[in-house]
RNA sequence: GGAGAGGUGGCUGAGCGGUUGAAAGCGCCGGUCUCGAAAACCGGUUUGGCCGAAAGGUCAACGUGAGUUCAAAUCUCACCCUCUCCGCCA
């Protein structure tokens, strides 16, 4: 959510930041500002006979504790108290549009992110590795999956439907492996705290980062709770401190966490249908930090590297990109997008985006710190893949297949992989 | 799910429908004292909105939301949450 003070203060600014995301966005600013001037003079309205009210009744009480009459009085206050009452109703509804206005407006794009209209304007920022050369037609992985006998889309189809994935033998342990290999390397080295959270959400934690109101259709939501499964362990840890106030002292916190993603991939329909790399329901580890505001763009550097850390631990070959104004997220100020190379689909695939959301997520959620000066102010939250589990797959079974049809995975995985690199049809 | 108890400031814990934004204690911050510290003493110590250049003024908030009343932390209703017991269950 925005800063209506901001919006106030500087409409034609938020409106040209606004303007370069290229979704229209600008247009709401004219009726922001017009409510919010309209609420404030409700408000100022309401608050003079409630000052009258407070005053008149203080003597009402004063003169029946002497035993005197007070009726005039209290008959005038209840005429004050209707208009209080119908002045109030009309700040609740300003109140409520404003709300729902603003709950939807997307965060404004950092200066540093380049004007752009979609995926084909994000400026490459670095690439790491290069890409394998086979002697031979890298097969893609769902391909590899069953002939392996390590992936059963079929029968997860038949489980779920289309675009689930079932892991089996070697597989599933190599899934469950990534996972803890995934964990160590966060809370070993680069300093998070591991936390498993719940992964079905309430409605005022989908809010506090943004999935709702705006985005209720690419959620799934139970029938006969107000609940929502986690679309992304952002939801759940960046809600942890909700409604908290930190000490100045306590940040930046660090927090990690593996959960299984939930989407329905609404409009998404015919895209990537194949194989794993668009599906319902995946694996990843997220990171999430919780920074203060002056410091909150190098942390969001150290949390790029650390996602790529993973990659170049793999021996993965990727690139980092810089998501423009047209491309970048709802809650998000600037975005690094992580793609790894995948020889079966000669492409490249996100498996991390990395985003500084600043204040965004934070005001919605009203997680705030008291700074050195006691002053409350709102933490900057930004977050993470370190990484999706299930593109991460995709491109260790593809760079890593061999002639014969089987797989070597890197010397570092064999640990978690109850020291068995290799993946054979049996 | 059923029965009962309860939700007040960082914590513990008072609170009669009317000078209660809220006693008291603890904690915390500042000061006095001290070579320094402790103790003692003094002062301060929730958050947000609105008006204002500021000083300041004012409104709101005692789980959440409605309601009664001139006036609600205090009364009524609904919901949420916590605890105890029972039931069910991995």
């Amino acid at each position: 959510m925005l800063d209506i003070k901001l919006i106030r203060d500087n409409p034609d600014a938020v409106r040209q930041r606004l303007a370069d995301r290229g979704r229209g966005d600008e247009a709401a600013v004219d009726k922001i500002a017009a409510l919010d001037q309209e609420r404030r003079n409700l408000i100022t309205e309401s608050d003079k006979r409630k000052a009258l009210r407070n005053a008149v009744s203080k003597e009402i009480g004063a003169l029946k504790s002497k035993g005197q009459d007070a009726s005039g009085k209290m008959a005038e206050m209840k005429k004050v108290g209707d208009e209080i009452a119908a002045a109030d109703q009309r700040v609740a509804q300003v109140d409520e549009q404003l709300r729902a206005i603003l709950l939807g407006i997307p965060n404004l794009p950092h200066p540093s992110v380049p004007a752009g209209k979609d995926a084909a304007d994000n400026p490459e920022v670095r690439q790491w590795g290069q890409k394998p050369e086979f002697a031979f037609n890298p097969k893609p992985h769902w391909e590899m999956g069953e002939a392996l006998d390590i992936l059963d889309f079929p029968r997860a189809t038949k489980i779920s439907g289309s675009g689930f994935i079932l892991y089996k033998g070697a597989g599933a342990r190599l899934e469950r492996g990534l996972i803890s290999f995934l964990l160590d390397l966060h809370t070993r080295e680069h300093g998070f705290t591991e936390i498993s959270p719940p992964f079905l959400i309430n409605r005022d934690a989908m809010i506090g980062t943004g999935q709702l109101p705006k985005f209720e259709e690419d959620m799934y939501r139970l029938r006969d709770d107000e609940l929502y499964l986690a679309p992304t362990a952002e939801v759940p840890v960046s809600n942890i401190h909700r409604n908290e106030i930190l000490r100045h002292d306590q940040l930046p916190i660090y927090y990690c966490a593996y959960t299984p993603c939930f989407r329905r991939e609404a409009g998404a329909a015919g895209k990537d249908t194949r194989g794993m790399i668009r599906v319902h329901q995946f694996d990843k580890v997220e990171m999430v930090k919780f920074a203060h505001p002056e410091t909150s763009y190098d942390e969001l550097e150290k949390m790029t590297a650390n996602a790529e850390r993973v990659l170049q631990l793999l021996g993965l070959h990727y690139r980092v990109v810089l998501l423009c104004t047209g491309d970048m997220g709802f809650a998000s100020a600037k975005t690094y997008d992580i793609e790894v190379w995948a020889p079966g689909q000669n492409a490249y695939l996100e498996v991390s985006s990395c985003s500084n959301c600043e204040d965004f997520q934070s005001r919605r959620a009203n997680i705030r710190f008291k700074d050195k000066d006691g002053k409350n102010r709102f933490v900057h939250l930004l977050n993470g893949s370190g990484t999706a589990l299930a593109r991460l797959y995709v491109a260790l079974l593809e760079t890593y297949q061999q002639a014969d049809g089987s797989v070597l995975l890197p010397e570092i995985l064999a640990p978690y992989l109850g020291g068995e690199r290799a993946i054979r049809h049996r």
